[in-house]
DNA sequence: CGTGCAGCTCTGGTATACCATATATTTGCA
DNA sequence: TGCAAATATATGGTATACCAGAGCTGCACG
């Protein structure tokens, strides 16, 4: 186990060349990350997969001992990913509709305000970005590229955010980012919401560009809570 | 330390009848809480304080053992409030101005958009209550009793957030809350401030009451980007 | 008297041993 | 045969020992 730990640390001196990927974390980092990632990985939503972890097990799996892993996992736990039940074990957590419905309205209340912020400090430069993220669907509906429509919506909530400017914003959003990612994903296809959501973005766009702060703000605001509305009425195979 | 660790453990047993004042959570979670007190009682902005914590030092201090306390730690690091910097010391964190004006600006968009669920979904009877918060105030000027009125100005907007439902958003605003709270405090006597936020905050129960979904939560939003606003011209002592 | 280096100390990071208790399992008695 | 009590086991909580590295201190040398 200390070997294994030792040479995790001791890698970039062994190999001096090799550029460094920034391992200079700690190992409670590196865990936390590592879980973080997997956990984002797995669609939450979907599957009936593994949803409890086991500290011994991830020791061996990791190589490192208790201490880093149960730092990290008390981290998750803060965040919301997992939850752990004294001598019972610990599980990841899928949340249900009416937390997501409450992330999404979060979120919805942030975005709102990060593009309020957007217009008034965001660099034009900066703003007529947003189009191209949108340039490959301009000819092609979005339907038929319904994963990379995704991903560029994704994108453009993400890129208002951090318009905004507020780092506080951008953290806070972090985290609800891998929830409401996966709600975006799942519902992308349902009753044409691709095509209304690429209007909706244009006109986004363009109370940014006109630097008109309540309009942004409102079209912001009300194109996520429509998202939140649509999950109430149509998700009910969530929790 | 075993003994006083076991000692803290073991006090609901050794007195059966002393109401058992929930003392039933981890040692992890006493220590968070104390910690969280502790700093959140110190004024951050305002002393020369010791800024330092030490870890040994919290051990003897606190009658336990690392673990527990490094595991507090974690999650008050995680929160912002301090930062801990390997070999160099453990630092409570005062926030720069620009932060804390972008927890004024977060704290905007959350309760706006509590406001607006508010006017949704609060049952009447919960809404007719926040008048009652300032019912000591209609007869003489808050000016005279700025540190009553500041609690029951603060006791408005944490309300107010209660009546959205919003599980999220109350959890969000909790660890901004300490941080606003103090910048209220320190800004309520500014510029007639208690007199003009008493009238503002009538204006959002009123909204409130007549379930007008768009002003409430503009109102509420003007009213606390207000502070932000004068928070950066007026407050040039905080970083 | 000034400067540089060696070693000591202080601090957080990690590994691990131990503990308490909830749950599972087994066993014995009715 | 079924239920309950006792015991075993698994799991998270806690304590503590050890480690590595940064900074400080003091001594030696120029």
């Amino acid at each position: 186990m200390s070997v294994a730990a030792k040479k995790v640390q001791r890698a970039p001196r062994a190999a001096p060349l090799s550029l460094a990927p920034l391992n200079t974390s700690s190992l409670r980092n590196q865990v936390y990350v590592h879980l973080k990632a997997a956990i984002a990985d797995m669609d939450i939503y979907n599957a009936q997969q593994q949803l409890r972890l086991d500290e011994r097990e991830l020791i061996t799996a990791l190589g490192v001992s208790r201490t880093p892993i149960r730092e990290a996992l008390s981290l998750l736990e803060q965040e919301g990913f997992i939850r752990t039940l004294p001598r019972r074990g610990i599980y990841i957590i899928r949340k249900s509709k009416r937390q997501i419905i409450e992330m999404i309205q979060m979120w919805a209340a942030l975005e709102s305000m990060a593009a309020r912020l957007a217009t008034l400090h965001a660099p034009d430069a900066e703003i007529a970005k947003l189009r191209h993220l949108f340039d490959e669907f301009q000819n092609s509906p979005p339907s038929e590229h319904l994963h990379e429509y995704s991903d560029a919506n994704i994108a453009f909530h993400t890129e208002v955010i951090r318009l905004g400017g507020s780092q506080a914003i951008i953290d806070a959003t972090r985290n609800l980012l891998l929830h409401v990612r996966a709600i975006r994903r799942a519902t992308i296809g349902q009753s044409d919401r691709a095509a209304r959501s690429i209007v909706e973005h244009l006109k986004i766009i363009e109370a940014l560009e006109r630097r008109d702060t309540e309009l942004a703000e409102r079209l912001a605001r009300q194109h996520t809570l429509d998202l939140a509305t649509h999950v109430d009425r149509n998700c009910d195979f969530l929790g």
